[in-house]
DNA sequence: GAAAAGATCGGG
DNA sequence: CCGATCTTTTCT
């Protein structure tokens, strides 16, 4: 089977809504236990540094965001609501704080449960906060450019659960690729 | 110390 | 619509 090939590090350092439009399509790869997960990205969300108010970067630099505030390249992952790991992969150049939320992906294949939400995918990739921080050039977790695939289109819509973030509950930095049913939501 | 809220999900 | 469940941050 011909190798897929794993995306550089220049590729996560640029602009952030850039990153998060290239990652769709790409299969996020995790080898656990011997055995290799794999998934194609078909939905993410762009967090783009301090200003952005639904960022966890816009406390500053803690010690849950400085994984965010590192050099790109490297895998940001949390508990939320006591039960939920959501992971990104950390954007930009150190310092700036930005990241990349994976949302959904689609199986390639066999994948136990869903993968559609950002909690689905990490309990369906065996993803936890064991993995907070991984660089994802390393051979456990990357994210690699697929042989070939179909042309697709993107769509741009706003953030999910973000409405305490003001104006920037509003902006449209969630995309996903049209028409895809692995997306979570419409 | 204590409390509140959270980048979610599934059930009613 | 609501509860589960626990970490992080903020307030006293």
């Amino acid at each position: 089977m011909k190798r897929n090939e794993k995306l550089p590090r220049a590729f996560y350092a640029r602009d952030t809504i850039e990153v998060a439009r290239d990652l769709l399509g790409k299969h996020l790869v995790h080898v656990c236990d011997g055995v290799e997960r794999c998934g194609r990205i078909v939905e993410t969300e762009a967090y783009i540094g301090a200003h952005d108010l639904a960022s966890h970067s816009s406390k500053g630099i803690t010690p849950r965001t400085s994984i965010m505030y590192g050099p790109p390249g490297h895998a940001y992952v949390y508990l939320i609501y006591g039960m939920h790991h959501c992971m990104n992969v950390v954007t930009e150049t150190e310092g700036h704080g930005a990241a990349v939320l994976l949302r959904a992906l689609e199986p390639v294949g066999p994948l136990e449960g869903s993968t559609k939400g950002p909690g689905l995918l990490c309990r369906a990739m065996g993803i936890d906060k064991s993995i907070n921080g991984m660089d994802m050039l390393g051979d456990t977790l990357y994210i690699a450019e697929p042989s070939s695939q179909a042309r697709f289109n993107i769509v741009a819509r706003p953030r999910i659960g973000v409405a305490y973030a003001g104006e920037w509950a509003a902006a449209d930095l969630r995309f996903y690729i049209e028409g895809n049913s692995y997306v979570s939501r419409k």
